[in-house]
DNA sequence: CGAAAATTTGACATGACTCAACTGGAGTGG
DNA sequence: CCACTCCAGTTGAGTCATGTCAAATTTTCG
């Protein structure tokens, strides 16, 4: 239930609920245990839920031909993690979603939370104003990987997502900001002299 | 009146209207001539419409410190071109937005369209689809950027715009993949070889 | 404690950038 | 219609950023 109120924190700081509307989302959401390296969602499946992650840590990467991993994004508490292109298309998805640790994640089925979008407007704003979020994020990240060096992205990695450099391991950052493990160790070196 | 209708001819590709319809989005929507290089979109003003390409060719950029440009999208007819974060949030655009050759737009303020979305439901379903791609492109355009060499990247814009790169002067192409134009420059020596 | 995983280190290879010079073609003014 | 200029594109030399590979070291965790 403490789980739940995390979830509701975080509408409110976008979207005001009435009590009503707290406990329709409440009861809408359906809590899902996750053990640390637990895979969520596989390339190949639908997703079929939007997920908020109520307590840990997810990430979803790419395995590209030759079987290297790219992540594509971290969440922690807060964030909801998916593959948002699957979920809305309902096709099959080319991103694996998985735990970095113990995770607790809230889940909804698309059809409750078309619902619920009627029943409750201030979600569906909550959902539109992240989403644009999202998308502004990757369009930065996009640029920022065309025009910086991996120095200077890794830099603004550490102060931007502070919180989740220290949660997940290195290899995972090297990944994110898409370099190889190596180059980022020896990046650390240089900056840290 | 011809360029109108590319525009119904785009939006019925992907949710048919009745005649009525189309008539309440062809009244909404106002042209605008462009001549090569004009700017239609600063980066700092608030892009107040969104915008149709029914001629022409535009390109929206990001304009580094050093005084770079990193061309985040093209767009040809069909397509919509625009600072999307600037325009839902009415804060100043990041981007600019450009015309690559001489080009009509289609425009519409923001609130005609919300009152268009609440009039013609159809419009509304066309562009969630249309955000929802322009997301998963950039998704896979930040992957690859992550895990392939310039020349993949290359060779892999160009069977997927092929009319683009036909289009626009290739120092472009070079922005768009994040490589310098010397360097596309020799990698298309070596391919033709 | 011991095994497995993560990180570091260093030598070397390659991809990509910088800079400068050159080439060729598209305007433009006389 | 020519000569000139300007801009895009090419070329090559040298350099820097990043990747690859193998091994050593440290950390994590059963």
């Amino acid at each position: 239930m403490s789980y739940n109120h995390t979830l509701i924190r975080h509408i409110e700081r976008i979207a005001p609920l009435s009590e009503a509307e707290r406990i329709s989302i409440l009861t809408a959401f359906h809590p899902r245990e996750l053990e640390k390296k637990e895979i969520l969602l596989f390339r190949g499946d639908i997703s079929r839920h939007m997920r908020f992650i109520a307590k840990g840590c997810l990430r979803a990467y790419y395995l590209d031909d030759s079987g290297q991993e790219h992540i594509l994004q971290f969440g922690i508490e807060g964030w909801w993690v998916n593959d948002l292109y699957s979920y809305l298309t309902q096709t099959p998805a080319e991103y694996f979603v998985q735990a970095v640790e113990p995770t607790t994640v809230l889940q909804i089925r698309r059809d409750e939370l078309e619902r619920l979008f009627e029943k409750v407007p201030p979600m569906e704003r909550f959902f539109r104003i992240k989403m644009q979020r999202a998308y502004v994020a990757l369009q930065e990240r996009t640029v920022k990987g065309m025009s910086q060096t991996a120095e200077q992205r890794y830099i603004e990695f550490r102060e931007q997502y502070r919180e989740i450099e220290q949660r997940v391991p290195q290899y995972m950052v090297a990944s994110y900001l898409g370099v190889t493990p190596e180059h980022l160790s020896a990046i650390r070196k240089k900056i840290t002299s």
